[in-house]
RNA sequence: CGCGGGGUGGAGCAGUCUGGUAGCUCGUCGGGCUCAUAACCCGAAGGUCGUUGGUUCGAAUCCAGCCCCCGCAA
């Protein structure tokens, strides 16, 4: 049995952590998670599901404002000798010590084909960029983030019509099989390590709600497609019409004639020229207001639509 | 008690400040016009104005409580 720890906070961690847990090899020691913070409106505590997950199991479960130095979880880890750490979109560096600490390492699942998009956004980026596929790795983790070897990865393909929460669902339900199949080579011996190609090395940084400001002048109509649906939920995409927000949910190729800017409200649709080619806003939300489709706003919508910017 | 906007026929909104039981665009149904239409014309159905209580001769409108939705912030 691999004594084992697991790091992992959100949702997409879950199902991996449920396969380690009736892995018969794995013997899960601890879990370990960030603290629960205020969430959503009314500002209330939420656990995290990863520590759901532990309470329901009956798991020893550390929420850790500092990992690398929480003094609980060190004495644990010192007591326990681990033989391996399996870490899941867990939003903390760890310290070259602690990486030490397991036996056999630690390892870390990453929702993308490494080199490629290394950082914390690699889901989106696969999207923004128009991938045709993405996938889940491995990697053995080193000081440098999602550097490590990779010891097992596996493809999924990205279908035109996937937005974010469908690809996070996509790698979510892949990752469990992949953390398997990485358990048995490394139980058999079997396991082999690729080094990072450095040329193919890209990277997807923390992406902020700015990064969902449209800008319909400085990019295609393509380009911009493919980032409403790659901030599809989160973290959204927006313009401003007059002072207020407008949430942009989707978005449809059209072939109107219209300038980089310009604004058409012919025939009840909502349609804007970009940089190279237009676009249709299908479905939007207006600061305050429900989400509609385009057709519907302008009926409501009293005024004369002349700019989004 | 973080800040702010809102709940009005099937949809999206106006009307609320300056109380007198409701209007716009669209959809639906029926009819007309047209070679034709995401076009136009005529007609119809459809609303306890979120909810409870208060003020008033009278409340969508003023006051108080409650429920729900949404933007920002985290």
């Amino acid at each position: 049995m691999l004594k084992t720890v697991f790091f992992g906070t959100p949702d997409i961690s879950v199902p991996t952590l449920k396969a380690l847990k009736n892995n018969p090899q794995i013997n899960l020691l601890a879990i370990v998670a960030n603290q629960s913070k205020k969430a959503g409106r009314g500002q209330k505590i939420k656990n995290p599901p990863s520590v759901i997950f532990a309470q329901k199991n009956n798991i020893p479960c550390f929420q850790v404002e500092k990992v690398n130095s929480d003094p609980e979880l060190l004495k644990f880890l010192e007591d326990q000798k681990p033989d391996l750490f399996i870490v899941f979109a867990f939003s903390h560096f760890l310290s070259e010590k602690l990486l030490g600490i397991p036996s056999l390492g630690a390892f870390n699942i990453h929702t993308s084909l490494l080199p490629k998009y290394r950082g914390a956004a690699p889901i989106q980026y696969a999207l923004l960029n128009g991938d045709s596929e993405t996938g889940v790795s491995i990697q053995k983790m080193v000081k440098e983030m999602d550097a490590g070897d990779i010891a097992h990865s596996k493809t999924v393909t990205i279908s035109p019509t996937d937005n974010g929460a469908i690809l996070y669902d996509k790698l979510k339900d892949l990752a469990p099989s992949v953390s398997e199949e990485f358990i048995t080579k490394l139980l058999s011996g079997n396991l082999q390590y690729t080094k990072q190609d450095s040329d193919k090395i890209s990277f997807a940084p923390t992406l902020t709600k700015e990064d969902g400001h449209l800008q319909f002048i400085n990019y295609t109509a393509e380009q911009i497609k493919n980032r409403v649906r790659a901030f599809d939920p989160w973290p959204g995409t927006f313009c401003f019409l007059e002072e207020k927000r407008l949430k942009v949910l989707e978005v449809e190729a059209c072939n109107d004639n219209l300038k980089p800017g310009e604004v058409s409200t012919k025939f009840q649709m909502l349609k804007i020229g970009c940089r190279e080619g237009s676009l249709r806003l299908k479905s939007i939300q207006l600061e305050g207001k429900g989400k509609s489709d385009d057709i519907s706003f302008l009926n409501g919508y009293r005024q004369e639509i002349k700019q989004l910017s």
